[in-house]
DNA sequence: GAAACTTCCGAAAGGCCTTTCGGCACGCTA
DNA sequence: TAGCGTGCCGAAAGGCCTTTCGGAAGTTTC
């Protein structure tokens, strides 16, 4: 951890290369940004002066005079959830081409600490501010009043006039239906996590929806209780025992399905032949380790993180937002738990 | 996304405080800073004029002065290595605290892309930078010309004048055998993953130690291959085959250890009566949802971010790093899957 | 009543870069 | 040779803040 330059132990600033090089200062500012009125003999000059130096330019001054920092905050409220970490991939991504970095901020799901953290990212001037929430359940609005555009990913905001784009779930509980009823299940289930949960709510609303299309009723109540492998396990045991010819069963995360795979293993039924089953997340550790492979729909979150970074550089680019909130579409994943693979 | 301001379009500056408080520049900045020099009555007026403006200094003027930006750059290899979230988190939390903020880049495990992050990292002037690897294998380094201080952690630098954190593999693995000797385990068995990684190498080193202090021989040889739960299973159905007296397992991994508990199931032994599993990472989705609940190693990743972050705020204060490779303890994690619970 | 302080405020410099604009020098045309 | 471009370069301002230091006003002391 040496911390002396290669020359020395400041860094070098403009003024160093543009003496060094025998110019002033606003010659050497033109060279080595390519500007013209600069003699291709006098811009070798200053070039090599400046890479021996090792020079930099300092982003600050510079963003100072820019009135732009090229950063972008990114607040989320809590890091453990696993959904924030693929669409900050994503955002990250996207704004790691365009020269932008990414200031990372996590509130741990503390309102105080939100507001510290917003204050932060004001102060250091960001060009934006992307809110990345763990649920898909609306959350409070930072308000209108803010100096930069803001975008709401996964957690839509509660005020209409924000910016918010989030995983279309309605769609992916239809998705999941549809793909059974494709493999010609007819006695489909529901089992999903807990009630609160829009996302459990808004997929049981598009597996009714894609049933009732289909003209058929769901075998049995909508099971809602935990998002956890033991709710699915013991879900599925109620469900077998009440309704043992169900032949399909549409669980609300993979790791319901986990446990709904490992009840049906332990009571004899075989999957995918007697029973299919499908997840939701396709969080692969899960489903890529499950016997049989799980079919799942995934949320596409990394792009979901792409996209919300686009609307951010596009806000602060023309200023011309798309208020509302902006369902992303998902992906089915099919694998050996619902379809016969030989 | 509105971008008006409470006043205006543009942010206040200390300028438009000092004219709205009818004071000079120098008495605003003083005044909003508690420095003296100040009478209370013109502090006050300051205040309010500023609180008025909601007025927020600019950090980039003040990092220009300073020579410090209050920022430091974690540098990912991977975020989708779910080793780096918690030291990430850990880090992100410690410099929370003190005021500092995150740059987060992720390199995606490509080295121009690594080397790019650091050019911008360095052109914002961070006060010093996080390498956060995936694996626990030494990686290179980033060099010694560095004009800030560089810590390493998980993957440590192959440089040994380098500061690197690291967790102790052998210590964990010694802890898993101790743990299991403890419970009376006599027989026991390891297996766990890829050969090439040096976690796998490390955590066999310490179960081989902890075993020859109790003179004790390992059941079979070490089995290694990879980090799935596929494996575990394959694995464990191979041991059982040749040695069907095992009473204890040490898993390379949670993934493996729930693999293994799958097989020992299908045969017919009881966990933990018949033969105790212990995993690696205590990776509480995995760990929690077993059945029984897994005993694991914790690597206390968390903590890991947190002094990687303590030693970068020393070697920013006083600059005196303690070079080499620092190996942080683990921690055992008891639950059902060694210990009988009623 | 003058000298010596104490209080408080403001002008100005400094940090690092970009950009504008004036001007020097050279070469060309008439 | 005088005049006019054209091509390059440099002085200076500007962006926003902090800090130093000089000085004005008010207060105390003898």
């Amino acid at each position: 951890m040496a911390r002396s330059g290669t020359g020395g132990s400041k860094a070098a600033t403009l003024n160093d290369v543009a003496r060094m090089a025998g110019v002033s200062l606003a010659t050497a500012s033109k060279a080595i940004n390519g500007r013209d009125q600069v003699a291709p003999a006098t811009r070798q000059r200053v070039i090599e002066a400046a890479e021996q130096l090792s020079f930099t330019p300092n982003s600050l001054a510079r963003s100072l005079i820019a009135g732009r920092t090229g950063t972008v905050g990114l607040l989320t409220s809590d890091l453990e959830g696993r959904f924030v970490i693929p669409i900050l991939m994503g955002a990250e991504d996207a704004f790691g081409a365009g020269q932008i970095n990414v200031f990372l901020c996590d509130a741990r799901g503390d309102t105080i600490r939100e507001q510290h953290h917003l204050k932060a990212l004001l102060n250091r001037r960001v060009d934006g501010i992307i809110v990345v929430g763990r649920q898909t359940d609306p959350r409070p609005s930072l308000g209108q009043g803010l100096p930069v555009p803001v975008v709401y990913a996964y957690a839509p905001s509660d005020d209409p006039s924000d910016v918010s784009v989030t995983p279309d779930n309605v769609a992916g509980g239809r998705l999941a239906v549809e793909h059974l009823l494709s493999t010609g299940r007819r006695r489909i289930a529901h089992i999903t996590g807990d009630p609160e949960y829009a996302a459990a709510q808004d997929r049981t609303i598009g597996v009714r929806a894609a049933l009732a299309e289909a003209g058929l009723d769901l075998v049995g109540d909508v099971m809602m209780s935990s998002w956890s492998e033991h709710w699915g396990r013991a879900a599925a045991g109620m469900l077998l025992d009440q309704h043992p010819d169900v032949d399909g069963i549409v669980a609300g995360s993979d790791q319901i399905a986990r446990g709904v795979i490992d009840t049906l293993r332990d009571l004899g039924k075989r999957v995918p032949e007697d029973v299919a089953v499908i997840g939701y997340d396709n969080w692969e550790v899960l489903a890529l380790n499950s016997r049989p492979e799980l079919t799942s729909i995934d949320a596409n979150l990394q792009q979901l993180g792409r996209t919300a970074a686009m609307r951010i550089f596009d806000a602060i680019d023309d200023g011309e937002p798309d208020p509302g909130v902006h369902h992303l579409p998902v992906r089915l994943v099919i694998r050996g738990s619902t379809i016969e693979r030989r």
